[in-house]
DNA sequence: AAGGGCTTGACCATGCCCTGACAAAGGGGA
DNA sequence: TCCCCTTTGTCAGGGCATGGTCAAGCCCTT
């Protein structure tokens, strides 16, 4: 996610946000500066005006050169019908006029990218699953997960709050004809967590039941 | 039930099944052939590939439509994790890979069936139990209980009113096998009553019979 | 051959469960 | 009403099942 944004508070306040929606966030003053991190970026929201060039003058050049296809989420002091119809027709995907509620720019990046990738992202906090990559995220950061720790909290994180035993897990992660010892649950959810940073009495995401089994925690 | 699968001699053997243990079966052999039918379905066994649109296409409209909760048993002929965490995660309550045996099939449906019509909770005034989950609460806050506490609850919740003697009580939550003091459900009930926040003088929930045992309090 | 991922068995900490002992309460008879 | 016996409440300690953790080995891929 890069952010084109030359004022610091708003630089910031969008930042904090995005990170907290589970983005990793990649930052620019200005038209030049943003130009080398294009590659970098799934999408883009872009400041109007700019120190070095209109924001759309930097759209433009991205539409008609490497990235045709990146999502772009224009800001915009002016709300007025004339310029909003100017930003779309350049190549903006969608804009937002300042001021705005974070929870607004949320929103339309989330559907922004839906639109854009029709990847299926699976978010819980800070965590971030990409099923489609089989990527994760842990607060804007890349988390490396094995296929099985993938696919078993993804598992789990699918139906937060409910419990399930090591022998549903077992069934659902490694399939049905899979022979092998329950405990090879544990191990794994115990690499989960450290690799999810948990604290050992109180798991933000992997909850032990006792004499049940494992459950991914409710939201809150 | 609902099969939705585009190849004949597959759907033969599996509608020959279900009619044989005790299922009316509507069949379709595209999504869009589907979609009409999804209304009077129970559940849905959905073929992971369909003559016009992916399975998984019509299962994520479901979901994301008038149908969030019907169950979806899902054919695959891929068994990777990839695909089953996809499948999964887009919406479906199991799935199983190509070929199957019938009886696989089956066995698997029944689960699907019990699972999603048997959440099964239990009222008594305050006080809620989830006997699939083994969860408690009193007054809408979480009530932590071990494994013989709920299951102790839950059993005299059963039938509030019926006193039953500790030999009972142990047979039916112990297990018939169980050798041990009477005395012991003695300490369960002192357990619960102080989770339960019970005044010693005037139960609530748990009443002792002199002589006889213990009973759940009728409601009023 | 090397490396990483997956699995397993072993060992350890924790907390549940059970028990035995003692205190308190109920109930019946004189 | 008082006494005594039975029944139940309560407490604390120990055994044991359960889960956490570690390390070694296997297997597959590179």
């Amino acid at each position: 996610m890069l952010l084109v944004e030359d004022e610091p508070a708003v630089r910031l306040g969008v930042r904090l946000a995005l990170e907290r929606a589970g983005h990793r966030v990649l930052e620019a003053e200005s038209a030049q500066g943003a130009w080398p991190l294009l590659k970098e970026a799934e999408a883009v929201i872009l400041d109007w005006m700019l120190p070095d060039e209109p924001g759309i003058k930097l759209l433009e050049r991205m539409r008609q050169g490497p990235f045709p296809e990146l999502p772009v989420l224009l800001l915009t002091a002016r709300a007025e019908v004339r310029d909003r119809v100017e930003g779309l027709s350049r190549g903006a995907d969608d804009y937002l006029a300042k001021p705005f509620a974070t929870e607004e720019l949320l929103a339309r990046l989330e559907a922004l990218l839906r639109r854009a990738g029709k990847r299926k992202l699976l978010r819980r906090g800070p965590l971030l699953l990409d099923l489609e990559r089989m990527e994760a995220s842990l607060g804007g950061r890349p988390l490396p997960l094995t296929r099985r720790e993938f696919a078993l909290l993804a598992f789990l994180a699918q139906r937060p709050g409910r419990v399930y035993t090591r022998e549903e897990l077992l069934e659902a992660v490694w399939g049905q004809d899979y022979l092998g010892t329950p405990r090879t649950v544990d191990q794994h959810v115990l690499q989960l967590r450290e690799k999810l940073g948990e604290d050992p009495k109180a798991p933000r995401f992997l909850e032990t039941v006792r004499g049940i089994g494992y459950r991914f925690r409710e939201a809150g």
